[in-house]
Parts: structure tokens; C-alpha cells; sequence
DNA sequence: GTCTATAGACGGATAGAC
DNA sequence: GTCTATCCGTCTATAGAC
């Protein structure tokens, strides 16, 4: 939203005259090193020097390192907008509608930087002022459980959601492959229907009680 | 097998006269920190005041901070030992028998620490030097691999370590209520089935030529 | 607008006294 | 074996010259 784009992409070697994009290359980098090493990995040198600028340039148009970092932040979706529209053709065929609206998030670029730097640096430091439980999971996680109609609403929700989040640690973050590079559709047709389950499968037993194995699983 | 083991568990016993376990105090305060904070925001100070002795010592025991790391890494389990074992009684409830080692591990404190240690340091930076990638993680990848018969093995092998990292994001990381505390065999009764199915559902659909969504996903 | 110089803080690591 | 004192490096951030 801020400055994104505008820049013809990449890294533009060499030196810019006049005063181009400038702040625009520096945002770029900051949210390449933020994604790729996470918020206390990344230092304003190192994003300064991938930018191809002075380090003071960057407190110039950011001010400190925690404003650079909201900076880089600006993600241009907004699930508290996209989740509820999964949900509103019912909870038949949700957890496919989920999943494709997950993965052409993650597939965008413009969105899988801002998002890898969010998950990066938040998995990196415990506690509750962990930007990652108060942003982003907050703004998924309340959509989809205001869809669901049972009790069970908070389980299915976090189940679905530990569903997704292993797919971003290990195809986006970890980048397994050849998970990493599995078609689109393969995906959906893997996982889908767990989703699907976790939101809409009876439940597999009264929970607490049982004291052996639930009938979902065999053996 | 350093000294992982030997102390009394707890960080609180220990002799003070003489020769008390002073190295177990500041391994056990090392763990915590990485566990918690990963490595670059774990600092040895930090450490030492935690245990309650001088930084110096701790470079007296145990050399550098990489040095420290790595001795807070013992693991008191070996998943090339048991991960196979899952997987000789046939691929038959192979996912409960695979979740309830996973679950068993994780729920112990001796193994959850080091870890978590293992998982947030790990995420917090990218590439190819990852511990996680060349560590724990080919540990358990083999092993479920070799144990799978199809060509298929490669994703399904990924597919089902998606959902279990999933998992330890959710529980043992974020610490997600109220799924963090979701009694074991509710977990088990909940997620065992698509640990099953990943291990063995018949292929929803010859990947790389669908061009929509396979059969297994409903919608 | 851009860069030089530097202040100020923090953390890893070492030498050596007790 | 344990602690004091200190060196050295890196980083954020600011002030000010061009």
C-alpha cells in the first residue's frame, strides 16, 4: 500500500541520479532481509547496502528499525474481508474455498514477502507481544470461527489452522521439496478434505472421557 | 549424550558447597533461553544471571555461544531409532502409531525444550544452513520415507510432516488455546485419520495434469 | 536529498586475580 | 572453580556537512 511497487522490480544496480524510488529500493530490501532472516537478523547496513544507499537514508524515510519493519509489513489483502466471503456459500466445500484462497495468497509475491517476514520474525520470539498472535492469526482465526456452528468452534478453527500453518512452514518457510513445488491443484486435492473434515466431521468422541483411542482412527 | 541427563531434573536442586552442579544450572537456563527466545536473542548474560553465576563461567564450561547451543540440543530420543519402529507393524494405523510417538515426545519436558530450542532457532533464519533442514528433520524424513512403498513416498512423507510441524507451531510454539491443551487422545482421535490418510489414501489424481480439482475435495 | 562522522549501548570473548 | 575487569566488535540512531 505504501510504496510496494512502482519500482520496475528487483534490484536496480548502479547509481540514480536525480531521486528516484529510492525509498521504494529500501523497502524492498528491508522486506526481503525481514522475510528471509527474521526481524533481529536483519540489520539497517545490511538493508541499506542491498539498496544501494547510505544507512542514514533509511532512518530518513523510516524513521527507527520498528517502523521500517510496519513498514515492510503493508500486506495488500485483508482476511478479515476475503475469510468471510469462504463462508458464506455454507460450510459445504469451505475447507477447499480455504485452501485456495490460502495458497493464491501465498502463491502472490506482493503478499508472501510481507507475510514470511510477519510468520519469520513473530515464530522467533516467544510471549504474548508476539505480533504474530495479535495480528494476522487474530484477523484469520475470528473470521472462521464466527462461521462455524458448533460448540466445537474453537477446536475445528485451530485444527484447520495447524493444518495451514504447517503448509506455510513447510512450503513457504522451509521449502521442502518437492512439496514446495506441488501443483496448485495437487495441493488442494491433498488437503482439502482435511480441512473439510476439521470443520464439518462429527465429532470423533465426547472430548476428556475417552481413555482410549477415538473410532476415527483405525487400528 | 553430554550431560543432558545425570542432574536430578529440576533447575532448582543442586549442592552449593564445594562442586554443585553449576554447569547443569547454566545448561538447564541455556535451554530455557534458546527454547524460548531462539538463538540470536538469547544472550550468554542473559543466560549466566538466569542461573545465577558469572557470563565468564559459562564460556569457562562450555567455550563459545555456538558451543553452548549445541550442547543445549541434546536430545534424549532418537527418531532413526523410533520413527522405524512405527512403521513395522505395516502402514496399517501407521498415522495414530506415528502421532502418539510424536505426541509423546513433544509432552515430555526433558525433549520439549531442546526442542523448541531446535525449532525457533531454526525458523528464524532461512536457506540452506539450517539445523532444522539438515538435523531433526532428515532424522524423521528418512525413516517415514523408507517406510513408504509407493513412488508417491516423497509427498506423502511431506504432506504428513506438514500437518505434525502444524502442530508443534500451534500447540508447542504459539501455544494456541484451547488446542494447546486438547487432552492427547482427542488430538489423537482428531488428527490420526489424516496422518492415515496422507500415509496411505490412494492418489487423489495424476499430479501435474489436472487442471482442476481433483476428486478427493468436494466443491 | 544524500552522505560523513560519531555518539551511545550491548554483547561475545579473554586475561588474570582470588 | 569462580569472579572482576576489560577489549573489541557490531549495531541503532543522531547531528550536521555538502
Amino acid at each position: 500500500m505504501t510504496a510496494a511497487d512502482g519500482a520496475p522490480a528487483g534490484r536496480g544496480r548502479g547509481r540514480r541520479p536525480g531521486g528516484p524510488d529510492t525509498r521504494g529500493q529500501i523497502l524492498a530490501a528491508a522486506r526481503h532481509s525481514f522475510a528471509g532472516k527474521g526481524f533481529g537478523a536483519t540489520t539497517i547496513r545490511a538493508v541499506a547496502a542491498d539498496a544501494g544507499v547510505d544507512p542514514a537514508l533509511v532512518h530518513h524515510y523510516f524513521g527507527s528499525k520498528d517502523d521500517l519493519f510496519l513498514a515492510a509489513l503493508e500486506i495488500p489483502v485483508d482476511p478479515r474481508r476475503l475469510v468471510p466471503q469462504v463462508f458464506e456459500a455454507g460450510l459445504d466445500g469451505a475447507g477447499e474455498r480455504l485452501l485456495r484462497l490460502f495458497l493464491s495468497v501465498w502463491e502472490d509475491p506482493h503478499a508472501r514477502l510481507p507475510l514470511l517476514a510477519l510468520v519469520r520474525s513473530s515464530l522467533g520470539r516467544e510471549g504474548d507481544e508476539s505480533l504474530l498472535r495479535q495480528g494476522i492469526l487474530r484477523m484469520i482465526l475470528e473470521p472462521i470461527r464466527s462461521a462455524l456452528p458448533t460448540d466445537e468452534a474453537d477446536h475445528r478453527m485451530q485444527l484447520v489452522i495447524s493444518q495451514m500453518s504447517g503448509l506455510v512452514v513447510t512450503r513457504y518457510l522451509l521449502v521442502l521439496e518437492p512439496l514446495a513445488s506441488m501443483p496448485r491443484e495437487d495441493l488442494v486435492a491433498w488437503v482439502a478434505p482435511t480441512l473439510q473434515r476439521y470443520l464439518d466431521a462429527p465429532l470423533p468422541r465426547e472430548r476428556g472421557v475417552a481413555s482410549s483411542a477415538g473410532p476415527g482412527a483405525s487400528g
